[in-house]
DNA sequence: CATATGTCCTGAGAGC
DNA sequence: TGCTCTCAGGACATAT
């Protein structure tokens, strides 16, 4: 999604345009008043990103945040339906005239933020390392003593910020570990083949710009598909075969009231710690 | 403090 | 056919 509005660099905020949304009325903060005044007229100097979240930094030093959840997308074309279109910014000085946010189920949303707003808000009391950047070492002192299932653990974005339920899924199943499998019981060679997997899945995902699935709903910003899910390797693939053995059907079960899919041939759980029962 | 569960939202699909 | 029910998974509030 970054690097989909990447164009709109240097353009101009010319307006913005919230919908009316009864339901949801906290789409927008601050308020729609405050949020135009402080927007229109600004020059965009940079799109970032902050976990899932896109960060358009604005010449005044605010950024807006778009924060899309499971059905948001960010857009510099038409939208997949006139419907469900949550904010509109008119933009001058390239070659995009709008940058618009729609999302079907409503759960993301859209705000502005200070540079201390952002900090505290992102900040590493909330967030943890980048999924991109985080390092091997890191990724293990901050996970590894939790007793978590690894799969529930890579979801917690105060351990980890970037990775969402479908990633995890393939993440897993790439570094062989079984997805139930605590945290404290993992090897120091199980955590590098996860962080290892980590950046070989997230990259490969944002090379084929994301995965559209059965829904249709996510899209690029120019409203095109995403190619990444012909690529999935157990995620939504209960019942066939595994990509890896080719013998074992792929699983799906529930953690954490989240679909989790893998191959329990080739994804063992961890033996229980010879240590505990030898101490006995 | 560390984990677990409930909540919100819409539209698709299942089952009857 | 048309109704109800369940489910999808982001982040956060509340409970254990």
């Amino acid at each position: 999604m970054r690097r989909g509005i990447l164009p709109i660099v240097g353009s101009r905020i010319e307006d913005v345009q919230a919908a009316d949304c009864a339901k949801r009325p906290i789409l927008i903060a601050p308020k729609p008043a405050a949020f135009r005044r402080r927007v229109i007229g600004q020059k965009i100097t940079e799109i970032g990103r902050v976990g899932k979240r896109v960060v358009v930094r604005l010449a005044s030093s605010d950024a807006m945040i778009f924060e899309p959840r499971m059905t948001g997308l960010v857009l510099l074309a038409a939208p997949p339906t006139i419907e469900h279109l949550r904010l509109k910014v008119a933009l001058s000085g390239g070659k995009h005239k709008e940058l618009l946010f729609w999302d079907r189920r409503g759960l993301g949303l859209v705000r502005l933020v200070t540079p201390r707003e952002f900090d505290k808000l992102y900040g590493l009391e909330k967030l943890g390392p980048d999924a991109l950047a985080v390092t091997s070492v890191e990724l293990r002192d901050r996970l590894a003593t939790s007793r978590r299932a690894i799969k529930v653990a890579l979801l917690d974005q105060r351990a980890l910020a970037g990775v969402g339920n479908l990633y995890a899924s393939e993440i897993l199943h790439l570094a062989r570990v079984h997805p139930a499998c605590p945290c404290d019981q993992l090897r120091p060679a199980q955590w590098q083949a996860i962080h290892a997997a980590i950046l070989e899945v997230l990259n490969l995902a944002i090379r084929y710009e994301g995965s559209t699935l059965g829904d249709g709903t996510y899209r690029n910003a120019l409203n095109e598909q995403g190619g990444f899910q012909n690529h999935h390797r157990v995620y939504d693939r209960a019942g066939e075969a595994c990509p890896s053995c080719g013998k074992t059907q792929i699983q799906r079960i529930v953690q954490a009231q989240r679909s989790t899919f893998f191959c329990d041939r080739c994804q063992k759980p961890g033996r229980k710690r010879r240590a505990a029962a030898a101490g006995q």
